[in-house]
DNA sequence: CCTACCGATCGGTAGG
DNA sequence: CCTACCGATCGGTAGG
């Protein structure tokens, strides 16, 4: 009678098939993730599966803004509890090599792999892509513009250049540890991003 | 009579569709560039264009192989006329940004696409990738602890670690031109690379 | 949510 | 180097 399990069941299974869409896509490309394999995957027929987006693209939509959620979820959400400015990036910056250390996908981080695999391309998952990544370059030069208002970077520092410092940095741990399976590239990573912060102030 | 004629006509007709597959893999990715979309390109048909190689990796690797060596005589062959050590790495990182800023490939640099691309993979192109990707850190760290031993950076300075940061702030630069389409990219990452280096040192 | 199917394209081969 | 073809798979739809 009442409508709220299958509503709840159809809730669960579109989410079932966007976290297989992101755990593959992080691994093999989100383009190269059919709605065959994707199907098997998750115990449905091909039917099943498109028919819950419409089309590849959404789906593709869908797992990008999955994934962007858990990216936010990971690394901004337990910085945010951090007085803004350096103190901030400081956490952020631990969050995000944590991220990156524990494989919160299985293939390494989603964004980067997506951000490479669309940006020769165009249409509404490229122009998604680049603003996920735009806003996260925001989110960083915000708080570098705040800690250099409070004296904590010097007064000639660049907030995007900051922001652009640090992008480079998870980015080169990421392919360090996919690529060159390499256990230093985090550590490797925190020393880069500190150089560009400087050491954390003890606060008082 | 000469068999000169038709051998050269299949050495170029094997450059041709290795130029059009690596063109078209910055872009796109390799492993979307298809036998058939290859032939179109080319004048061929896929039989034409899939017997030159044996099979579709086959390609891939030789696409790899093409990318490699240009990449080499565009930033490595300007810099290796320099001297050793810090003046060459400066020497490379202005041919490095330079080879960016021109778009020598159509979708921005093909090495790191394909590492992106390849990182979840196995197989010999994934390894190829890898393979390439290693030989060149190794030349940036030669020349950083070149650089050291001879006094023009820090005593305490990491190789290893330099080579790490140069190759981070590459690839942020393409990300940014190509994603983002910022010309700003270019600017920031020689900022940044300067900062990694410290300034260049006037002969005498 | 399923089965059954559409036309297009995939990598690759046979045969010349 | 070509035409013609192989079986497999692609994204997506019809109909229920």
């Amino acid at each position: 009678m009442s409508p709220r399990s299958s509503a709840h069941d159809a809730a669960a299974t579109r989410t079932a098939i966007v976290a297989e869409a992101v755990a593959l896509g992080s691994v093999e490309g989100l383009e190269s993730v059919s709605i065959g394999r994707l199907a098997d995957r998750v115990g449905m027929s091909k039917a099943g599966v498109i028919g819950r987006f419409g089309s590849k693209e959404a789906l593709q939509l869908a797992a990008l803004e999955s994934a962007i959620a858990t990216f936010t979820h990971e690394v901004w959400e337990p910085a945010a509890r951090t007085e803004p400015g350096l103190a901030r990036l400081h956490a952020i910056v631990d969050a995000w090599l944590s991220y990156l250390e524990r494989d919160v996908f299985p293939g390494g981080c989603f964004l980067t792999a997506a951000a490479c695999e669309w940006d020769g391309r165009a249409g509404p998952v490229r122009a998604a892509v680049e603003a996920g990544l735009a806003r996260w370059q925001g989110v960083l030069g915000r708080e570098a513009a705040t800690a250099i208002a409070g004296g904590e970077l010097p007064a000639d520092a660049d907030p995007r250049q900051i922001a652009f410092e640090l992008g480079a940095i998870a980015m080169a741990v990421n392919q360090g540890r996919q690529l060159g399976r390499d256990e230093a590239a985090v550590p490797r990573g925190r020393r880069a991003m500190r150089r560009v912060l400087g050491p954390p102030r003890t606060p008082g």
